[in-house]
DNA sequence: AATGAATGAGTTTTCATTCAT
DNA sequence: GATGAATGAAAACTCATTCAT
């Protein structure tokens, strides 16, 4: 058990190290060397617990998306009402964990990533279905038919997408709090045209 | 002028084989072997008129700026009015050249070399600004006040920028058809919107 | 074509290189690095050519095995009757190129490489089986039955690689002519031996 | 006594886990991470009672050599008469002991290791002249002349070597019985023909 | 005594780049 | 202009060895 925490330990640290690295040298140019240099340990030593780049590299990802699966899991049990609820999913992806600069780098490195690997790229699909689900159920939820529910999740998620990409591009222009405010603007204008469209 | 044109559809050809070679080995693994198999040629011919990866990578990465630029600005010399201007900014974002998985992929790999590289980044300011800048001209003609139009133009290109990262990474599961109703649907109701709000 | 000769005289270049290698540092501490310095190019030319360590190592032993074939096959076409071809298969085994101190540490490199790898064990095989049906079709031809000329041939070949891991062992003791000399002798031993006992 | 007892019994536990793990990689990989798994034991234990992988080695063929003294001393012990003795002799090199897969790869891998350390090539040259004396001892009783005597004892080391060398190679194979039924043989016709020509 | 964490030297391998032809 | 041979620097990875616990 302490071995086992120890190492678990270890390992989260090397993970934490390679976010780190990544954003310093970008995916590309990144060596096992900065990533050990990162953790202040040597280059043998990740291999001895993570064994291989490759590894490494998947262990990351791995992170990075059960970081940001706790916090909406976090988030969702506190929201008292669907309105919340989809409010919640817009915070927990504009958390300032989330857009820390070397979070946002690995997560773009771990796009480019995904579409190597098919374990990655299945890991993505399974979140992306989730979150379209969680979504269109938050639309659901108040009164809208199911297919309205659904383009309104489609276009609610690639907002988030299309906000987190700015954030990625034109770095330390984007607002969070700007993008959280006009995504749930977007949310309630969703919401009241799809009631007024109903009574009409 | 023709040693120009010879060494100026060299390079293009280059250009080429480094999108599809990015396509098939992802940026993180491709080397110039790649790319001169990809192009039919040696690996020093590429440099004996690139120079050097990197150049070849930044000629890349600008042709496919140039390419969409080409295609924008064509779309909306053609378009009669504020509202077709607006549809064939959209349209021109996934047009069926842009929606090419090699493209796609190019763009990503684009993204991932504009962060660690000033003039790449650069470019890429400039394109976002003038799409912005574009936008907002569309919207700002529909009788919208200039702030409205602003955030109008600002979530537009967020959600084409959010529903082609889905392209990016679902690959197959999005259809340009739908993105592309989707967005007319989106624009067309800031203008509503807008105007009904500008009526109370 | 010339290319191509070329490719081949380097890569034989490079088989002989590794035998000077194996010999002087031996296959457990042999790297790329030493074979490259004894044939005077860089390390990375063996690979460009060869592939890997292993390919390299099992070029070595194909070429080992190929040597000694030629030399058995020329041998062997030049022998008058029965009792000279036995003699050459003798021969062949101890000519000044097989006894080589560099052929023969190479040899045994071989044998324990040989447990570790298939094809190789199989070359092996089916250079031994052939040895086998040499010397059994050499006997046979003395008017000696089959089953006594398949004795006479696995003592003979026993016999031979006895002498020959006793000239590895014990480098410089052993004499070439002599182990040759008492080898033949045992043939015509058994020779003689069987023509006694087919009479009595 | 009894921490010399148990050292003692933990080396010998490691030179047989290096036996076994010699048979399994082979010398050329074989790792102390190997050798201390097939212990049951950590690496640096290994070190901590041999000093190193070159000591750890050293002991081992130490080992082998010991083993086939005590087994040769043993039989001889209870050989009554010379042509016994040479049957011993025989038998010793082919016990089922000596015949174990894993001591036969430990075997091939001394001869390897022999060519590099003059301490094991001076171990391998005394066995050797202690064997090739007994032998001729044994013929020499046999009221053959010395030279004579020593050509016999010559050939019958050569086959022993030949049919072990046969047993690594082609594994399975070599019928232990077999070889000691031809060596006997052998041993048996080198005597008959020096009487025979002694007589006449 | 025993472990296993940690290192650093060394090994294979890869690749952008150069250069003679 | 075009090739591909050749290099050297740097990468991932391995492993014997040390050492704190």
């Amino acid at each position: 058990m302490p071995k086992m925490g120890q190492a678990a330990a270890r390992k989260r640290a090397f993970v934490e190290a390679a976010i780190a690295s990544i954003h310093k040298k970008g995916i590309v140019a990144l060596t096992m060397a900065d990533v050990a240099r990162e953790a202040g340990v040597s280059a043998g030593l990740i291999h001895h617990y993570l064994g291989s780049k490759d590894q490494l590299l998947h262990a990351t990802m791995r992170h990075l998306l059960h970081e940001l699966q706790q916090i909406l899991k976090h988030r969702l049990s506190r929201a008292k009402n669907p309105h919340k609820r989809l409010e919640a999913i817009i915070e927990s992806n504009f958390t300032s964990e989330q857009m820390r600069p070397e979070v946002v780098s690995a997560w773009l490195a771990f796009y480019v990533q995904a579409q190597r690997s098919d374990s990655l790229s299945h890991l993505l699909h399974i979140y992306s279905r989730r979150l379209q689900s969680n979504l269109t159920a938050g639309f659901a939820a108040h009164d809208m038919p199911l297919a309205r529910a659904r383009i309104a999740a489609e276009s609610t998620a690639a907002l988030i997408d299309g906000f987190w990409l700015k954030a990625v591009l034109v770095e330390g222009v984007m607002n969070h709090k700007h993008a959280v405010k006009v995504l749930k603007r977007h949310v309630a204008q969703q919401i009241e045209e799809a009631s007024a469209t109903g009574i009409a």
